[in-house]
DNA sequence: TATAAAAAACCGTCCAGTCTGTTTTTAACA
DNA sequence: TGTTAAAAACAGACTGGACGGTTTTTTATA
């Protein structure tokens, strides 16, 4: 790869993981192009030479993350299915992601896309083709289960997790999560099929 | 009252209802001072009298939301507790509920507090002492189960049902959030005790 | 030298908060 | 009761700053 495109791609991973911190630590209506750029070390110039607006650049530092929770998760699911890690420490797994920079980021991203129409077409493929991953996670993590019974169970979770991970703005207070994270996993584990010959 | 009080209540009730439209309409980072006003019919003047500042106005403003969605909710677990309705439909309800204005709202404005610190303490006693009012509804709907297990159970219930508001953004598959309710339902009545004389 | 990358100056817009002026209501008092 | 002064409610202009996007200039590579 020829010098100047190996460096106009490490600027644009610069900046793309900057669009991710700042995300996170400001908020999307604290985020300015500056202050990433500042935050990427780079110029504002060298920013909008890369990303033509700054709702590009949104969507695409939300690619990367979305791709980036999608990989993790598949590695636990593998580790699961190999008998490494139990289901609860998987969920475990969910929570502390969904309790830390993906969620707070998909949250802001998400108000902004529901008053934005350009902006919500551009990520709507991205998000279903996100969940569409997600359903075939959960399809190999209960291979006992029907399809349909796994994706609902695990859509349950999901949208639980996401409750919590919202309440946990203004409730930070660990053993109260994890009181409701242990009392799912019970439940969960009720829904399971305790033979090992039938489908659900 | 004397005529100045009571001009002077409904221009507030006129400007933090149309607060709350804004909000749930523009979102946050589209919310300006002038388009509440204009909303509210009532010149920046006028606001600005009787608010001296967006994040009080908004602050004032999510008081109000919370306060309408308790006293619903009360009066809906009173028709559960007397019969009028059952457990599935008051679930509907709140799902209803978080599935429209009141949890959008919510959460830009749980955004805005998780990255500015003056405003987040000025609405965290709100916060509080709207889960200690909810948490004394959830042990009135189950006066069969012990405070504790009543309160984590709907603990869970809402999370998943925050979950599933913040996933309608992008998801508007009606069907799909019905399932995923009717399944909680079905677990939800699980963890019920079955006979009448025992603490589960 | 030609071209891509980066830097920085610049422009138009928007908005919260301030300030000044005006109208309406209330209170005091002769 | 009529008059007037004070206070409250309201209206709107103005300011200072932030920001997104554009354009121009500089630098480095091929």
């Amino acid at each position: 790869m020829k010098w100047q495109q190996q460096k106009s791609l490490a600027t644009r991973e610069k900046v793309l993981r900057a669009a991710l911190v700042c995300l996170e630590r400001d908020g999307f209506h604290h985020l300015s192009l500056v202050r990433v750029a500042s935050e990427a070390e780079v110029s504002k110039g060298a920013l909008t030479h890369h990303f033509s607006s700054k709702d590009e650049l949104i969507t695409l530092a939300m690619e990367v993350l979305l791709d980036e929770f999608v990989q993790t998760l598949r590695a636990s699911v593998d580790d699961v299915h190999a008998g490494r890690v139990s289901l609860d420490e998987c969920l475990d797994g969910i929570w502390h992601f969904m309790s830390g920079q993906l969620y707070m980021v998909t949250l802001e991203i998400a108000l902004k896309a529901r008053h934005e129409a350009a902006f919500k077409s551009a990520l709507t493929p991205l998000v279903q083709h996100f969940h569409a991953q997600l359903n075939d996670i959960w399809i190999r993590l209960f291979p006992d289960l029907t399809p349909e019974r796994a994706q609902v169970l695990m859509n349950l979770t999901m949208n639980l997790l996401r409750g919590m991970g919202t309440q946990s703005v203004f409730r930070e207070d660990p053993s109260y999560f994890n009181e409701l994270l242990d009392t799912w996993k019970n439940i969960l584990d009720q829904q399971l099929p305790r033979g090992k010959d039938h489908k659900y």
